[in-house]
DNA sequence: AAAATATTCGCCAGAAATGGGGAGGAGAAG
DNA sequence: CTTCTCCTCCCCATTTCTGGCGAATATTTT
């Protein structure tokens, strides 16, 4: 497993576009020996990007009626840090409970276990693998394939990241420190004149760098600044 | 390697507070063979922790002078996803100069690999291995071991997690799927009127959704409320 | 079946933010 | 040494947000 493996993140690198990055992931059904995989990412809602191997009409359902918000094991993952089995979810809750009845209906085996993973500017990305095996021998998979599914996720998604913007880092727009601050101040809850006071300046110089920090960003007003800011890790709240 | 780090991993996970896991980063240096390890957490601005082989005087200064904000390690990991050799970063600006003259003065080895780390909740973390080697045999060193670095970067970031908050899972407000709406809209820039127009309600209902998604989140303002939402992961954009 | 949430609508007055002007000094980069 | 960005301060008119009042139906959970 652990040469197979190797083996496999050279050919993943290797990948010079999103259609041979989808072959890549199917080649993982082999290398794991699972039956379904996927890598799923999600960035604005809506504007999500999928490779798996379950049926077309089932991502295009799912696409169609969001269902990433409903979707324990994104819901899930989005609070987690640490790869997680399907099991551990939490499937209360009717609209769960009937979007696991059509997945299932839809081929999506019973078990699973899925790593969520974070890139900058907000972005996320889950990496799944799936099976019909028993609860027992699963469990004892996936304990033992824990650090392969990690590593396999981490350099999918750099290659994600990579075909998507042509590096690994994100040319953002640069703020001051002086106009990270003031947006700083902003999310945390405070109003101009609070901000302004922390900051020891007037409230109109706090002004002018909330106005320079929204041109930057190309941002409609004060709270999209704040949020492409934060998104974009030039401020940390 | 291989067969050590699996050991290490264990005894990273039994670790129970912050004090075993500081020695369990200390333990690396053995592992990993090299002169430092760096365990650095960095969330709110002023709301770091950091596990580290440096003298205690470094971290103190670092932290006073609040250099995370020009230090090129953490600038450059926080708009990057792969790890990363120190050589590799953006040194330009006196700023950046001046702190690696310090830095270097300070014991900082000259040669440097970070991997970026980031877990729920727009939490960050830096894991970096730091030694004297040269150019040549550190660059084949860092290549034979991304793997190992990022896998120990995942489990210390992960009992990092642990202990700080009790669970992987973090147990933060939820929020109803018409409130999500609401501040989606709100976070990509529209105002109250095209907010409540996209959605296809009042403005006053969208009001509403505004409303209890801040008294949810605790938050002060709907600013607050939109930064609360997208680092608690509750709203994408 | 009862209780709790979620979704939807309205009006008004005061508070706060925004947009668009203008201007000087300090420090760093080329 | 010139250019550029950064930091700092001020006014006014208009738009937008906030707070406080109240209320009905539908869905979900207990």
């Amino acid at each position: 497993m652990q040469g197979r493996l190797d083996t496999y993140i050279e050919t993943v690198q290797s990948a010079n576009s999103l259609d041979e990055l989808q072959g890549r992931i199917k080649d993982l059904r082999n290398v794991f020996d699972v039956e379904h995989v996927v890598y799923h990412s999600i960035n604005s809602l809506g504007q999500q990007y999928a490779s798996h191997t379950y049926t077309p009409e089932w991502e295009t359902y799912y696409f169609a009626e969001n269902f990433e918000r409903i979707d324990p094991v994104v819901q899930g993952c989005l609070r987690r840090f640490h790869p997680v089995d399907w099991r551990r979810l939490d499937w209360s809750g009717k609209a769960a409970r009937d979007f696991l009845g059509e997945a299932v209906d839809a081929g999506v085996g019973h078990q699973g276990f899925s790593v969520p993973i974070r890139g900058p500017s907000g972005q996320f990305a889950l990496f799944t693998i799936s099976d019909r095996r028993s609860d027992a021998v699963w469990e004892k998979y996936t304990e033992a394939h824990v650090r392969d599914v990690i590593l396999a996720a981490h350099f999918i998604n750099q290659k994600a990241l990579e075909i998507e913007r042509g590096s690994d880092e994100a040319d953002v727009a640069k703020l001051s420190p002086r106009e990270v601050d003031a947006l700083t101040m902003l999310a945390m809850g405070y109003n101009r004149a609070q901000a302004s006071e922390s900051l020891s300046i007037s409230e109109h110089t706090l002004r002018v760098y909330i106005e320079s920090a929204r041109s930057k960003l190309g941002a409609a007003n004060t709270t999209h600044a704040i949020a492409k800011a934060l998104t974009l890790g030039l401020v940390i709240v």
